[in-house]
RNA sequence: GCGGGUGUAGCUCAGUGGUAGAGCGUCACGUUGCCAACGUGAAUGUCGGCGGUUCGAAUCCGCUCACCCGCUCCA
């Protein structure tokens, strides 16, 4: 038999994660938060490495994106792409979250089967019965049909009970503890019973804890209990409805809100975006996964304004553009994919035939399948008008674009008001760290590290590692003016390390690990003719160059 | 929220009712001329937490927390 070979892979896809989470505690990557209590669910500290890492990956997002407007490239339109960056609250007016629909739509009451365990919206349930494979089929031994109510005869019923109930609805009462109850009570019916009824007395469901049974099973469902995901607080002394506050759960509002205020003061036009980068907190139900699920996050996202008519073209720009960022940073090859989405999977702000597209990494506990990087959508105008309706500025949120509309008498065009549609690519921070580890992890029992990590060296947080071969000789004070000079030209991009402590060979070990790409070694011959041994952390190649040579060298391998 | 698994030193783990252990790592000193070398020495433990049973609990029981896996959820 084969039974065990999917248990077997899933072992090995589970233990190159859980050595993954090793490597990341034991280098000072990344701690549990809270650990020395117990720790706390849903929540992870960067230590030194992760905190410098994660800094490199967010530095390049921003470098890339804002400082060049996608690294220089042309638009659609032809001409650069122009991107300012906004740092809005974490905390904001709560009307916010209404226009958004995150207070509406995502704080409904939730029920659970107490036998197969399912989870349901519980609005949803009656509906979901309806259409549910058990009351189908029970509805199929109807006896009559009037007055648009379905009814069943008890005996009929108590018949379907013996057959094909016991397999479609193993979890309704009438199978558990009250079950002589129920027949008597089927039995004892002279008239035809409403299916509506039957499907509460087959489930002997009153008022409490819910007036239906399970859809999936027949079951008994829990009360319903709320289920936002959104954090609160309350501003003030006075803890009451009205000082009530939410942690956003999503950066891009603080952009959407914000909007007519850079158009305002800023001299930015349709085309262009607002950027930011920032915490975001989501009260998950299953933190899972290392940092991939957590309730506290970090976002990288661009709102993007164009034109209505521009949607298609710089939805298509955006998705190719920030698919070839991430692989620029090494995530190419197989594991990185870009995924349109299905209809059905479309958000509540996305409309029929706007794209949805993510860039998905094959994380070690997702594999075969992939799990979001960064996601990719035409978020129409939904937004702005949201906000228009909801602050009651109405049209005064509109665009005004001097460029456009029929030309007057003067030749100049009259202008056109408008909401802007908006693509926004909005990148997880802490996955694109967590996919950079995942993906620079390289196991290699050929040396004596027996794992190497192969950051793309713009994000290592290690730039350069300076050693003496050995601690004498003059050897330390070499290496250590050699230190202070790398420090000084490239310390704003990463780590320098200094080390003379212990053998050479283990030094270089504690480099690969940290995932440090180059190693600088003073040695004799340094002392002699001024040169020195660069060691590759990915090849294991040395060659010797001039002392007076290493910054340039590194600069060029750091791409700088 | 449900089910299964795990939790002992920084890491990997041994320890099934009777003194808290090993290897690796870390640190110090010496040695050491290119890939976790060697010698000597040292530090490091709420045995996840709380409670119970017991003369005695890392070990047995209950509860709880965290992580992993599978459901569920994921704007």
């Amino acid at each position: 038999m084969t039974d065990n070979a999917p248990d077997a892979t899933a072992d090995a896809q589970k233990k190159s994660m859980d050595d993954i989470m090793a490597l990341c505690k034991r280098r000072g990557l990344i701690y549990q938060a809270s650990e020395i209590y117990g720790g706390i669910n849903g929540f992870w500290d960067y230590g030194p490495l992760g905190a410098q890492l994660k800094k490199n990956l967010r530095d390049a997002w921003w470098n890339d994106v804002v400082l060049m407007g996608c690294n220089g490239k042309t638009g659609p339109n032809g001409k650069p792409v122009r991107i300012v960056p906004v740092d809005t609250c974490i905390i904001q007016n709560p009307k916010v979250w209404e226009a958004s629909g995150h207070v509406g739509g995502f704080s409904d009451p939730m029920q659970t089967c107490r036998q197969c365990k399912k989870l349901f919206r519980a609005d949803h349930v009656p509906d979901l019965l309806s259409k549910s494979s058990w009351v189908c089929d029970l509805a199929g031994v109807t006896e009559k049909d009037e007055q648009e109510s379905i009814l069943v005869d008890g005996t009929a019923a108590l018949t379907w009970t013996k057959k094909k109930g016991s397999k479609l609805a193993p979890g309704l009462a009438v199978f558990r503890d009250q079950a002589n109850e129920i027949i008597a009570t089927l039995k004892s019916s002279t008239a035809p019973i409403p299916l509506t009824m039957l499907i509460r007395i087959l489930g002997a469901t009153t008022e409490k804890p819910s007036p239906w049974p399970c859809p999936n099973c027949g079951g008994e469902l829990t009360e319903p209990r709320e289920f936002n995901l959104m954090f609160f607080s309350y501003t003030g002394a006075v803890f009451d409805e009205e000082n009530k506050v939410y942690l956003r759960p999503e950066t891009a509002q603080g952009i959407f809100i914000n909007f007519k205020n850079v158009v305002d003061t800023t001299r930015v036009g349709v085309p262009f975006g607002i950027a930011q980068t920032g915490k975001a907190f989501r009260n998950e139900v299953t933190p899972r996964n290392f940092t991939f699920r957590s309730r506290e996050f970090e976002q990288m996202e661009i709102e993007f304004f164009c034109h209505p008519d521009d949607t298609a073209d710089w939805y298509a720009f955006w998705r190719d553009w920030r698919m070839k960022w991430w692989q620029g940073l090494g995530l190419a090859g197989d594991n990185l994919q870009l995924r349109e989405h299905d209809r059905d999977e479309l958000a509540h702000y996305a409309k029929e035939g706007a794209g949805t597209s993510d860039i998905e990494y094959r994380f070690p506990f997702t594999a075969p399948g992939f799990g979001e990087l960064e996601g990719i959508a035409d978020r129409t105008d939904f937004d702005l008008r949201q906000h228009a309706e909801h602050s009651g500025l109405g049209d005064k949120l509109k665009y005004f674009d001097p460029t456009r509309g029929e030309l007057a008498k003067n030749g100049q065009p009259k202008g056109e008001r408008y909401f802007p549609h908006v693509i926004e690519p909005s990148a997880g921070l802490d996955r694109g760290v967590l996919a950079v580890l995942c993906e620079a992890y390289t196991p290699d029992p050929g040396r004596p590290s027996k794992v190497y990590m192969k950051f793309h060296p713009r994000l290592s947080p290690i730039k350069a590692a300076v050693f003496p071969l050995v601690k004498k000789d003059g050897m330390p004070e070499v290496a250590d003016k050699l230190r202070a000079e790398l420090v000084q030209r490239f310390g704003r991009y990463g780590a320098i390390e200094y080390d003379e402590k212990q053998s050479i060979g283990k030094r270089y070990a504690r480099m690969d690990e940290a995932g440090c790409p180059f190693c600088f070694t003073i040695d004799g011959e340094t002392l002699t003719d001024g040169t020195v041994t660069v060691r590759d952390r990915d090849t294991l190649a040395q060659e010797r160059i001039a002392l007076d040579a290493v910054g340039d060298f590194l600069a060029e391998k750091l791409g700088l």
